[in-house]
RNA sequence: GGGCGGUUAGCUCAGUCGGUCAGAGCGCCUCGCUUACACCGAGGAUGUCACUGGUUCGAGUCCAGUACCGCCCACCA
């Protein structure tokens, strides 16, 4: 027990709990504080790495607060957790920033060269580091440091060479010319994932080109032989080795198999009948250009064509023989649009809604391009992913996301994993002066050609690195050391739960899932918690451009990372977005203070004849009286609906719960009860020392309950309370607590009596009686509540500023001496209950008004529900065909109704 | 073009198995410096549960359709 200071101070709190935990190791399974039970299975929770140039947003502290959140929940169950943080090094994310950068010293990665500038960005990196891993800390990450992993370490990179070799080996993993995303600004491939449609208003030109004269193979004389063509991207046609139409337009029948001049590079080529062709859009007939476009060599491969490649890597146009050479798409564009004016070429132009790909990274226009690269052949892989799902193995929260992750991965297509940056993981995979391809997991790469054993001082390794989601793919197992046989990995894997945001459903979650059970033969997690994104308060994306990114860190030194936390969890709907404001935060801030000074208040009021260090005793039940037996079972209660909604993962449901059971049952009541027996000094010390220790164990309860959500102020708030003397020092390795029985009539007797209450405070204020004024009163409570009410009768005095009170066995009693009661009485009738509040005015008091005003809004309202309930009885359908308890039900509320009303007239009548 | 999610109080959102489910927080109004807390306490007002049909004794809740908002996927030049 210690004491606590006045204020709550999060700042103040926090730093020195989080050290605390370290100093007592007790984030780590097998650390020397671990209080976990080894019969039970682990629970293993693998981080998302942050990437590692980034910096911490609202949803990396979401993440990390329902993580933490389940993984302090297990480890307080006994079972041993991991979890394992990490960082990514997000090859091309981190290569735009450090390219950011370097641009503003006037640098550029290919002014340095590729060994300068992979280490700068590993000075970079180390930089940003450690600040990425402190904002964790800030947040309250449990998570095991001494097993922190990097996707750039050496273990990352083993299994990195590893999976590659085996993907390889079993023909998963092939090289091949293909037409590929390829964006001009980061001059690298990029996957089809990483591809962002946006919509457009570009132009549509028609053009016509000239047929050929097939006897004389030069021109057609005819001016009008020609054929027109639609295209959005008139630079393309320096590529076009076809032009197409539809096998079945008569327009064109004619003219299939002849040949027409391509503008500029004076190639002649075939028009082809082929059945991708639209008839009804723009002229029918479509300039083909196989090198950069995917439908153009889909046709192009069909009707085995050429594919010339015009553009350079950085998008000017090249190797075409032309006077564009060099000029960038666009300005070759333009030129080329006003050549074919100037032609008479130009049949049309007009605008044109159309779909455009943009690099995820850069926003650049990508550009179709032909380029040799590696490729992962999906559809066996996602095959085994889908299985997974579909049998249960893993679960997909929420569930409605099965769907998509389903649709996904039923049109799966190959995976371009080979990116031509610099930042990343070497691809493996050396190439001979023949052609041959040797891949080797050995990281001095392979001694000899695979097909010709040339040495390998005469092999050439790829340039190219591996995508970033490839090492991410590998991420739950290598950091536990696969590919070696570690004990971690026989331990811990497969992990319980992969929790992210389902933004990254495909890139990540269903990239682990392939790799996992094709490389491991087992799941790599059991379940997937989508988390939804935090959205600023008017809903838009929380992004820098917009300048709306809320820096958590500055939210934690405001208001704690216990208030944040509390706040991103109270509002997370698993794959639901939330909103997040400062009211939302203020409110947790608020309960946060709510519950220090509760806790304040409890150990401020330890009866004298307690010791201020006493171990936890057990309350007398001998001793308890109804206030006690209602604050335990109402705790009870609370256990069982939190675990309830965590068996859910329904984990803002558990903060409800939590925030109603502290606030509004255990502060509200609890509290105010308690003070009654506290300050009594004529009770006896049993008395009010198990009231003490009641309040003690319920508040331990809460505390546990609440820790996973705000580790920080909980901890520090239950070093202040007796501990059992089989609890551990920390809070954080405390058993989590076990529902221990409700006391249903107590509930129901209490429950009645609040209700009273609440109903006198009601007549008292729509009366406008003086909040200070104590109103003398007449109860009638029924014998068979006569204990619980005598017991509480000073609460009730007290809560209700009635007294004195004055019990009547009966209503009837209650309502003999009528006349003699003064005027002005206030009239509360809750079941069984009834109470008068008299007060002394004058006959012609306005009040009197008001007091009937509200008795007959409460009997409108009464004879409202009473109607109804009638209407429901007299209904011979719902009579005959609803369930005999629901019938019941209805009859005794119509009882109750109509005594309630009885009661009401009876009282607006004198 | 497919698919998913959302629509409940002024705002942000809960609402499980169809039956006390018309709820919370914030905001608003009226009181209150009662020795845990003014980051508080007491009380109060506010709803066509988007719309239309259907199923049912009974529908925010289940079904079908519509509208609007958001997101994801998709090779029409």
């Amino acid at each position: 027990m210690s004491d606590l200071p006045k204020t709550y101070t999060p700042r103040d709190v926090e730093g020195p709990i989080y050290e605390r935990w370290l100093a007592a190791d007790v984030f780590a399974p097998d650390g020397t504080g671990s209080t976990a039970d080894p019969a039970l299975p682990p629970f293993t929770i693998i981080q998302p790495p942050p990437n590692v140039t980034g910096s911490l947003h609202l949803g990396h502290a979401q993440r990390t607060a329902v993580e933490d959140l389940m993984i302090r929940h297990a480890r307080m169950r006994g079972h041993r957790t991991l979890f394992l943080p990490g960082l990514d090094h997000a090859s091309i994310a981190a290569q735009f920033v450090l390219d950011g950068i370097l641009a503003r010293e006037g640098e550029s990665r290919q002014s340095l060269g590729r060994e300068a500038y992979l280490e700068r960005m590993r000075a970079f990196s180390d930089s940003t580091k450690p600040v990425m891993l402190g904002q964790q800390r800030r947040v309250g990450a449990s998570a095991d440091w001494g097993r922190l992993r990097y996707t750039m370490d050496e273990v990352s990179a083993k299994a990195v060479r590893v999976a590659f070799e085996r993907l390889y080996r079993d023909g998963l993993a092939y090289r091949t010319e293909a037409l590929v995303n390829w964006c001009p600004g980061c001059r690298t491939s990029v996957s089809d994932l990483e591809v962002v449609s946006t919509p457009e208003t570009g132009t549509l030109w028609s053009v016509r080109y000239h047929l050929i004269d097939e006897g004389s193979g030069a021109l057609d004389p005819d001016p009008g032989a020609t054929i027109t063509v639609a295209t959005t991207r008139p630079e393309t046609i320096l590529g076009d080795t076809a032009v197409a139409v539809h096998p079945d337009d008569d327009r064109y029948r004619a003219l299939v198999g002849r040949r027409v001049r391509i503008p500029f590079v004076d190639r002649d080529v075939r028009v082809i009948a082929d059945d991708v062709v639209d008839r009804a859009f723009g002229t029918g007939a479509v300039k083909i250009t196989p090198a950069h476009d995917p439908d153009d060599y889909a046709t192009g491969k069909r009707h085995d064509l050429p594919a010339p490649t015009i553009l350079a890597d950085d998008a000017t146009v090249a190797d075409t023989g032309t006077r564009y050479d060099g000029l960038d798409r666009y300005e070759a564009r333009r030129r080329i649009v006003d050549a074919l004016r100037e032609r008479g070429d130009l049949a049309g132009e007009r605008p044109h809604e159309m779909v455009i790909g943009r690099c995820q990274r850069s926003n650049d226009v990508l550009e179709p391009r032909l380029k040799t690269q590696w490729f992962i052949r999906t559809a066996p892989l996602a095959a085994r992913a889908l299985e997974a799902t579909r049998s249960g193995r893993t679960r997909i929260l929420p569930e409605f996301f099965e769907k998509t992750w389903e649709h996904w991965l039923t049109d799966i297509r190959d995976w371009n994993v080979s990116r031509q940056l610099w930042w990343g993981h070497r691809i493996p995979a050396w190439y001979c002066a023949d052609g041959h391809v040797t891949v080797s997991a050995d990281p001095s790469g392979p001694a000899t050609c695979d097909g010709c054993d040339r040495p390998a001082d005469q092999l050439t390794q790829d340039p190219d690195i591996f995508d970033t989601w490839f090492s991410s793919g590998l991420w739950p197992f290598s950091t536990l050391g696969w590919p070696d046989a570690t004990p971690d990995l026989a331990t811990y894997y497969p992990t319980s739960v992969m929790e992210t945001g389902y933004d990254i459903i495909f890139f990540w979650v269903a990239r682990m899932m392939m790799l996992g059970l094709q490389l491991t033969d087992r799941e790599p997690f059991h379940t997937v918690y989508l988390s939804g994104l935090i959205r600023d308060p008017e809903g838009q994306k929380m992004s820098k451009t917009k300048g709306n990114v809320v820096d958590p860190l500055g939210v934690i030194d405001e208001t704690g990372a216990d208030a944040l936390r509390f706040a991103l969890i109270h509002g997370a709907a698993p794959g639901q977005d939330q909103r997040f404001g400062v009211t939302k935060l203020e409110n947790a801030r608020n309960f946060a203070n709510k519950l220090w000074n509760a806790t304040r208040f409890v150990v401020g009021s330890r009866p004298p004849t307690i010791p201020a260090d006493a171990t936890r005793r057990v309350p007398d039940p001998a001793h308890l009286g109804p206030a006690e037996r209602w604050i335990r079972s109402r705790a009870s209660a609370t256990v069982a609906e939190v675990d309830a909604a965590m068996a859910d993962h329904a984990f803002a449901e558990v903060t409800r719960v939590l925030y109603d059971a502290i606030w509004n049952e255990f502060c509200d009541w609890g509290l105010e009860f308690a003070k009654v027996h506290l300050a009594d000094e004529s009770l006896p010390t049993a008395t009010r020392e198990a009231t003490w220790w009641t309040l003690v164990e319920a508040l331990d309860t809460y505390l546990r309950l609440l820790h996973p959500v705000m580790p920080f102020v909980t901890e520090a708030l239950w070093e202040a309370i007796p501990r059992r003397p089989t609890d551990p020092a920390l809070l954080i390795v405390s058993r989590w607590p076990a529902p221990s029985g409700r006391d249903e009539r107590i509930e129901a007797e209490v429950g009645s009596l609040l209700e009273l209450i609440r109903g006198l405070r009601n007549a008292r204020a729509a009366a406008g009686v003086e909040a200070s004024a104590w109103l003398e009163t007449e109860i009638a409570v029924p014998q068979s509540m006569g204990a619980t009410f005598e017991a509480l009768r000073p609460a009730v005095e007290r809560l209700a500023r009635a007294k004195p009170i004055e019990r009547r066995l009966t209503r009837e009693a209650l309502h003999e001496d009528r006349p003699g009661r003064p005027p002005g009485a206030l009239t509360v009738i809750v079941g069984d209950l009834e109470a008068v509040a008299h007060r002394a005015v004058a006959a012609d008091d306005a009040s009197h008004e008001l007091e009937r005003g509200r008795l007959e809004r409460e009997l409108a309202a009464a004879r409202g529900y009473l109607d109804a309930a009638r209407a429901r009885l007299a209904d011979r359908a719902f009579m005959e065909k609803a369930p005999p308890a629901i019938v019941d039900g209805a009859r005794a509320r119509e009882a109750e109704l109509a005594e309630q009303v009885a009661r009401l007239e009876d009282r607006l009548r004198g």
